[in-house]
DNA sequence: AATATTTTTTAGAGTCATCTAAACTTTTTA
DNA sequence: TAAAAAGTTTAGATGACTCTAAAAAATATT
């Protein structure tokens, strides 16, 4: 059983690693939990005594298959129940983090299941990222940044990088949900913004925006 | 802003304190909390230097209005999350008390007045118990345990005392929902059993069962 | 009333998560 | 490649909450 913040550890060297494809170094995790490098260095052998990392000195760390199960669990957790802060309870998508990254911890695999079906089973969240089942096992569709596509591709919204309440206010008077269809149309050489077309209109956006916009592309 | 532990503390004394209307002994909140004389002791001190309890050492605690607006708060939020979990996803009222203990730690209030609203307004719990308002405020009837009840009286089960999950098991086995009605028929000299009607059915319950019954006796 | 018992408090220590400051290792730069 | 810079770890300390053991106060008993 995982402290709170063992929890928060575990779950930000998964996001950190893009689920376990490479290792995070100790400033990197000291940022992202907002403490310090001498902080990281306790906990990062407290994970690594429960084989839950992998870790060498100076070298950073890696998530077991072990770790990858439990930090997918705690983000199920969090996932269902950002759905249900939006489905239920009509908060909009950039208010639910917050208070999911409390919800998530709450320990009782019986809430969770039953959460799952009152929720009709959900694929995805509101940010449009893909909801782990009870194993933790993940169906990932391959996700491109609307920075990195050719001007011509169409493609669909699947989920949003960054969740910072301002993005998401900004994305939600655009319309820009995931599920919504856009086309790319042009590139700004001088500031690297994006024309794009959205319900019809034809709009820009910055490069910081584009970069947190994360797409699926048919084929 | 309280910690986990305060709040717990806090809550224990409102209780056992009978909504502040008596004071409460160390042992009694070491038992209650599952914890040592000595570690009362301290959080005595730090629940009386935030002005939540008055302590007079040796003479045990007394819960301040600050403190049973406080209480209360975390009451509201407990009886609304079980009243959520039997409603919605359809436990059952004998395995709701665990999670509400975690689930009462949630932080926002936006959450929990939107879960109020979710929910109808809901004027009491599963178990009967009433739900206190935003302010902290407790509409509450004068409620009479089974066991002090004449021959002969009619009323309605309002709530149950304690949330063992055997008894609550029991009750539900006998029909003893909050909201049926009921008529006392008899007391047992040698064991202070009781027999009542409940559902048109006679049947007898022990001295022990019927401490933990509440009643509203109608005028 | 003096003594015994119960209850409560204090003293001192352990764990968890955190910090600062100093030491150490790796990488970069000149 | 030697020195400087950047990044990481260790050492030692703090605060929150817990404990055991011993001291102190209140209550009960003889």
């Amino acid at each position: 059983m995982l402290s709170l913040t063992e929890e928060n550890y575990l779950k930000a060297v998964y996001h950190l690693s893009d689920a376990g494809s490479k290792a995070v170094l100790t400033n990197e995790l000291a940022e992202a939990m907002q403490t310090k490098a001498a902080s990281v260095t306790d906990m990062i052998k407290k994970l690594s005594a429960k084989e839950l990392i992998l870790y060498e000195r100076y070298y950073g760390v890696n998530i077991t298959a072990k770790g990858k199960t439990q930090a997918l669990q705690i983000i199920r957790k969090h996932r269902l129940w950002e759905t249900f802060l939006v489905e239920k309870l009509g908060f909009t998508w950039d208010e639910v983090h917050e208070v999911a990254e409390q919800l998530e911890h709450i320990q009782s695999t019986r809430l969770i299941d039953k959460l799952d079906e009152y929720l009709g089973f959900p694929k995805v969240d509101p940010h449009g990222d893909p909801i782990p089942d009870q194993h933790g096992k993940l169906k990932s569709q391959p996700q491109v940044p609307l920075d990195q596509l050719k001007p011509g591709t169409k493609a669909v919204i699947c989920s949003v990088k960054d969740s910072n309440p301002d993005l998401l206010k900004f994305l939600d008077k655009i319309g820009a949900k995931p599920g919504k269809k856009i086309e790319v149309i042009s590139r700004e050489p001088y500031d690297e913004s994006v024309e794009i077309t959205i319900d019809k209109k034809k709009l820009f956006v910055s490069k910081e925006v584009s970069k947190n916009i994360l797409l699926l592309v048919k084929v």
